[in-house]
DNA sequence: GGAATAGTGTCTCTAAGACAATATGGA
DNA sequence: TCCATATTGTCTTAGAGACACTATTCC
């Protein structure tokens, strides 16, 4: 018996915006592309969903950024889908991009990183969809806790207040910044646990509260 | 030449919750499936991604919206996706969720409604994708237009004042509201045109500035 | 003229932001 | 001691919300 023809069926892929901040400025990881399309050329980690490995499509990019880098659960989180008959040479395919937020001394070195205003010709749609998550990742520091995901497990709230304004590419008041730390209710004091930096007084540490871990605090809207 | 074999590819769907208002309540239109599996049970409008027809996922949901509904060109935005291999019987499968805001009186009348408190049993994961997008849509109706499109193309402050209160939920000072609808400066005046509701002075009617059409806008919000 | 809803004016209070003062440990 | 940064206190002001008032039309 004869089957009829059907179409090709669509392409699904992940793709994952790996954020991070060094140098004082948000920096994207790139990898060059192993196969083709635009092997060899810089891109964004990705690749197909796995039906036989992947329990979702959150897992799948999260499968690809552990293969990449080694991280094992990074702050990750659904941006949205990109979708077409023309994005991808290959046929009609539909990404579904994540976002993630990672201190970049849990990076290994091997990993390229660029500046997010300062990125090199990408292939595909990656540079819209990178400049997409940019956009929504500084739209939501505005009001929420998930800078502290770019923050190693312990640090003070002059660094993170460091790590705010890098994100924001604005300047915040210090006093303001405290008060607003407060508010979240997302950080914990680490008793007795001090760091300095020179020769001034030394400042408590924090932690993101374990109930936290992961998971964004976002302050209060109203009508 | 014998090609290796590969595993089935995964299914990948559309789902639209389509809201509307109705007796002062959110609503969503439901569907009886025409096929299996689940034929004959309510669900949510959705269906293939046709590579043949689509031009994008949302073009794929705007289509089956105007299959079901005879509607052109609603409110549509996407909400995010559900996957995974237990979702959908028929295998590992990847729908990537819409929501559209539609004035009742657009609807043709053959569309069944169901309020969104009191919804029958649902097939697949539509209960919580329903329940996902009603939380989503209260949460930007608080500080968004966003109501504005449950709105037929006329209204009066007080029409669309109480579509704001049944949407929320709640009960919203008049004056502050009016003021809010300034800040939002999505509104404008048609000019001469009023309407009247009784022995009382008639209200001006208002209509989304054209600029606004389709688009939301957002009350400024900073750290 | 009166009933009823449309639309406006104003007060209070909270909280965001600016600014200034104080605290503290190391050099 | 004194320097530099950490941390806290307070003042001003914009805006959210509550409330009361005025406006206008139809009956």
């Amino acid at each position: 018996m004869k089957t009829m023809e059907s179409p090709t069926p669509p392409i699904l892929t992940v793709d994952a915006v790996l954020l991070t901040l060094a140098d004082g400025t948000l920096h994207a990881a790139l990898f060059k592309r192993d196969a083709p399309p635009f092997q060899d050329q810089w891109a964004l980690p990705g690749g197909y969903v796995r039906v036989d490995e992947d329990d979702s499509a959150k897992a799948a990019a999260a499968r690809v950024l552990w293969q990449k880098t080694g991280l094992a659960s990074p702050y990750l989180e659904e941006f949205g889908t990109v979708s077409g008959p023309a994005r991808d040479p290959r046929g009609w395919s539909l990404s579904v991009v994540y976002y993630a937020l990672v201190p970049a001394p849990l990076l290994p070195p091997s990993v390229a990183l660029f500046p997010v205003a300062a990125l090199p010709n990408l292939p595909f749609d990656h540079a819209a969809i990178i400049a997409g998550v940019v956009a929504r990742v500084r739209s939501k520091a505005s009001y929420s806790s998930l800078p502290v995901y770019l923050c190693p497990d312990e640090f003070t709230i002059s660094e993170l207040h460091a790590v705010y304004q890098a994100v924001l590419d604005d300047t915040l008041n210090m006093a303001n910044f405290r008060r607003k730390l407060e508010d979240l209710e997302i950080l914990e004091e680490i008793p007795g646990a001090t760091r300095a930096s020179g020769r001034n007084r030394p400042a408590q540490l924090y932690r993101v509260a374990r109930r936290f871990k992961h998971t964004l605090s976002v302050r209060e809207r109203g009508l």
